[in-house]
DNA sequence: CCAAAAGTGTTGATCGTACACCCATGA
DNA sequence: TCATGGGTGTACGATCAACACTTTTGG
């Protein structure tokens, strides 16, 4: 089984001598968006809070982008997946070690870092509020969490001779206490006879470093399908919730309304029953459900 | 607007004078699955020819994996994103241009390339049997399209303490006329009470090199789900085609049988109808379809 | 009492599955 | 003529949107 090439050497005695060329690389960062869901107190003792979908930013502290606020994340180090590195960035960012992380996309556009050469391998993570209070803001002011607005805000359709491109723009909104940010992201999916491709741009950005508003969008739109087939909200979710909060973290995902009958009825069987009850609700007490661990997906 | 960092310097004396430090890098391959469907001529006068589904592989001739069977693709130059580089290795070991081009997941395994530190930008095209006549083997006996075929083999459960783990076993066999590779793939879903995660691994291998059953079966399961909900499938037809020819490709992708009524209101709207039919088909003439490019997606 | 939310039942539309049936061709 | 595929209609069940209605609490 020992093989030889063409200089006559077998695998092993070829990468003994291997030597990795001086080809340029590329840097590689791991970079996430990080969600929570966190409740909005209300006024009337008798109104539930609203809840809000807050993502985690954390404002850059040199050049290039000083001020501008920026995804948490960092370089891949040898020896590391991205994956790793991005669950390490994770920890250090928000102390958290246990979430559901998935990865986005990997953004490789030429001179999204003004500095070199850098990729960034993009993550979601998802955090429930229980795990949150633990350690919010390590690096006190210069992280924050905001809260996350993505809109439609045009649709436009140009037919040409050898097929279409249809263009969305998305507004992006990201507010903290003291600061909004804004964005505008297109979606351009151009459809040739044999090929169809799509493409991110980002027409107009005030206050997001790098490419970052691209990753947000492509996040929140890998959410907002997701939502929809799987329970991987329920991952936004404290141990024990009642199915209105449910109900109001799917909404604030989805930015609109849902009927309470049909909702029921689809997460039924990724919930599961306890014996629990809200108390002192000013209303009708409700039964606290737990993610159903035996079923699905 | 000129902010000062913690130098003094403005953004623009910065960057005049970064230098990259001397950490190390990984290199970063385009890799493609490169999926098309290919007519098998049937016995009989009467009978349809059957499809195929097929991917393009190479033989590697050189250390490591000498002589095993690779995707194509090819490390990321300065100055390329990966998906112009994946456009570049399509082009060069197919000659076709214009195609559906998707990026699939991004591999970083550390030890997945024995020489030194890689990952893989993976990416999934598909060409329809009208382009794939142009350029077939380029290099000649090094590349060769090897028929799919991948199943779930074994599922498993296993309910513990702290949540569960479903296995997936699937087999993935490739056959070319000489050749037949056989790999077995593991999908895990690793529930626990705040997290899920979903990992690959390869059980068992023969004939392919590095981690690239991986690749070939996320990227198979990215098609098998797309097929679904969107237009994808018809990037693999010709021009012209008939609504059967349609099916057997959905059929053979899907690896299971349709209801023709059914399959029909289904495509309905992603086809157009012209005024072409089949002709000496030993039966009932069958109407041809084109690509709808009119709505959806 | 009553505002607010908890929780359930019904109806009609839409969609997918399954099956049955008739039509047209050319060797 | 008849094997083979082309093409359509219908019926049943599941799912979802929309709405209406009853129940239960705490101030």
């Amino acid at each position: 089984m020992d093989l030889l090439d063409r200089d006559g050497l077998t695998e092993r005695e070829f990468l003994e001598h291997y030597r990795a060329g001086d080809y340029e690389r590329p840097s590689v960062a791991a970079d996430m968006v990080i969600f929570t869901v966190t409740n909005m107190e209300a006024d009337s003792y008798r109104k539930l809070p609203e809840k809000e979908l807050r993502i985690l930013l954390i404002r850059r502290g040199g050049h290039p982008f000083l001020g501008k606020w920026a995804l948490p994340g960092g370089f891949v180090r040898p020896g590391e997946t991205t994956e790793q590195a991005a669950v390490r960035e994770l920890r250090e960012e928000t102390g958290v070690a246990e979430v559901y992380l998935e990865q986005l996309y990997t953004f490789s556009d030429i001179g999204r870092d003004p500095r070199t050469w850098v990729m960034s391998c993009s993550y979601m993570a998802l955090i429930n509020s229980d795990q949150i209070q633990l350690k919010a803001g390590d690096d006190a002011s210069d992280a924050a969490w905001f809260q996350v607005s993505y809109r439609l805000l045009r649709e436009r359709k140009e037919l040409n001779e050898e097929g279409y491109v249809k263009t969305f723009e998305y507004e992006l909104k990201l507010s903290s206490k003291e600061e909004e940010l804004t964005a505008v992201v297109e979606r351009t999916l151009t459809a040739k006879m044999s090929s169809t491709s799509t493409a991110y741009s980002i027409v107009s950005n005030n206050g997001l470093a790098f490419d970052h508003a691209k990753i947000i969008a492509c996040a929140i739109e890998r959410l907002r399908g997701k939502v929809n087939y799987t329970d991987i909200a329920l991952h936004l979710m404290p141990r024990l919730f009642t199915l209105t909060e449910l109900q109001q973290v799917y909404e604030v995902i989805l930015d609109k309304e849902l009927l309470k009958a049909a909702f029921r009825r689809k997460v039924a069987e990724l919930v599961e029953e306890t014996d629990h009850y809200t108390e002192n609700a000013g209303h009708r007490p409700s039964r606290l459900y737990r993610r159903n661990m035996e079923e699905y997906r």
